[in-house]
DNA sequence: ACGATCCATAAGGTGGCTTTATGCTCTTCC
DNA sequence: GGAAGAGCATAAAGCCACCTTATGGATCGT
């Protein structure tokens, strides 16, 4: 393929044409008359013929320029109309990858106030429990649980991971007055296989471990150890922001208040720092902080519904 | 209209979108893999999304990408078409300017053998009496008398301007027998109004200048006095050279051996110094001179046909 | 005649682009 | 399972292409 002159030549060529005059061509390409006259001299020493007739005060398109004009000219636009084509939809679709309770249990009851707000921009949510590198994944943005300390991405503190003991109603009547810590330890206690439940225990006060009961059903997310405990199956240790429907609409109850983090996780809106101006990720960071310290106002004005008081 | 990203960096984009490979697509632009590396990252944080996918080992265009591929792909190939075609068109187009005389004189008969010659190039031929400025009027190559001192232009010198006293073969024979060139004086001297029959005078050893006769017809071109001097309406003074044709079928007949050089004129071919890799410049330009040269080599072997003898 | 307009050109500086060099990841091969 | 290879990212450094500034020339309008 033979090669192309400069493309800044040509650039220069193709407003000049426009215009017909190198100063106004160059007052568009933000340069001086000087650099139009210089790319155009390069453009014409390229193709190795005149491309404008230099008459007094003013230049006209020679036979090869006009020939040469309207071809560069469509190609710009070309290039224009698929640049601005590729804001436009680019702005319209925004992709979030979320872990799946955060997803499941926060982010899609509260969407429609987002989409409300910006009925333009269409979401695209993945549940994922992995972590996505934004390289690999075409994700605008992700929540993720974690210490924040990502590298290349902006990080946005949304809450903290805690934990507190919750059971469905029915269970809570079946198990009997729960009054402290200790009285959860000889109950069905819902994934106890990780250490959260003797942190959990050690921060009520509990220095006594909790058995481990027998073959117990291993679940990957608090959406399906939620799940378990609302369907009374035994007592979970779950993200009360995670549940905060749930519990109002009492499918549980915190039995107790003590709340233990889960060692000084959060979690975060997480985006490529080279993406910041973005606006559709400037939408959705500004949504959903806002909707994030409206439930910590809410929550801090609401005094807990506990089980036992 | 919002500006668009800068050219390098798209046409790396395209490149590397093409070959799916950063490696090959740096080969194709002449440039090292990191500069096609840094160039499509500069696309990306230009236009806010990454445009590739880094997977291992390679790299896959992201849906942005995908969307925005086509269109440049398009675009360039758009601005490839537009300059190979005016390679091709412009190099099929010689467009030449002369000075009448010459023009109807020596190119014109002689142009059949540059057409056989290369047949694929027209040639336009515009006869006018002034200098063109190249830049100003669309010309490749001009044929110009003077002394070949003019800026810009490259400049080959085809043969002096140089005079001699002809007439027609009828007019002498009216005239009666002419030996010197004081016999001249009588007799009807085309366009004298100009010093040059006072330096062919001169250069023929009369030191007396020749009456200027009553109201002349002043003649532009050495084509109208060649015209009136075959018509039997006096003794012209041309170049001989332009009228080799005539001189050989016998409508003018050399008077006298005397030649006068114009000054220092001579016919030059020139073009524009910046167009010397031209194809078309160079065909005609090797042609004209060898034209020339074979001119020389045909006069210096033949005897000059003089009218007195 | 004078100012205004517009382009060409020379000189000079700088920042964008490139190269070089290195590291990383994943794959492949032995 | 280790070593080599392929491919991209990144940092550092250098250079040249491009732009700007400044000036001159040509023409037009008043």
């Amino acid at each position: 393929m033979l090669r192309l002159p400069p493309l800044s030549a040509i650039r220069a060529f193709e407003a000049a044409a426009r215009h017909g005059n190198f100063t106004k061509a160059a007052e568009e390409l933000g340069m001086t008359q000087a650099a139009v006259s210089y790319q155009v001299k390069l453009l014409e020493d390229r193709v190795g013929t005149p491309l404008f007739l230099r008459q007094p005060r003013r230049v006209v398109l020679s036979e090869a320029g006009k020939r040469l004009a309207p071809a560069v000219a469509e190609a710009f636009q070309r290039l224009n109309a698929a640049f601005a084509s590729l804001r436009e939809t680019d702005e319209s679709v925004l992709s979030v990858s979320a872990v799946n309770t955060f997803c499941t249990n926060w982010l899609v009851p509260r969407l429609g106030t987002f989409q409300m707000a910006h009925p333009n921009i269409a979401v695209r949510l993945e549940a994922s429990h992995r972590v996505v590198d934004f390289a690999m994944e075409e994700f605008d943005v992700a929540i993720r649980s974690g210490k924040g300390d990502w590298p290349g991405v902006k990080a946005h503190q949304l809450f903290p991971v805690e934990l507190t003991a919750v059971a469905s109603p029915e269970f809570m009547k079946r198990a009997g007055p729960i009054k402290r810590a200790e009285d959860l330890l000889p109950l069905p206690l819902l994934d106890c296989t990780d250490e959260c439940w003797q942190r959990w225990f050690a921060q009520a006060g509990v220095s006594k471990l909790p058995r481990l009961k027998g073959p117990i059903v291993q679940m990957q997310t608090q959406q399906m150890i939620g799940s378990a405990a609302m369907a009374g199956q035994g007592v979970a240790l779950v993200t009360p922001a995670l549940f905060d429907t749930d519990l109002a609409a009492g499918r549980l109850v915190q039995i107790l208040p003590t709340v233990v983090s889960h060692y000084d996780m959060k979690y975060w809106l997480v985006y490529p720092e080279e993406r910041q101006k973005s606006a559709k990720i400037k939408a959705f960071r500004d949504w959903i902080l806002a909707e994030v310290a409206r439930d910590r106002i809410a929550k801090e004005t609401a005094a807990p519904r506990l089980a036992i008081m």
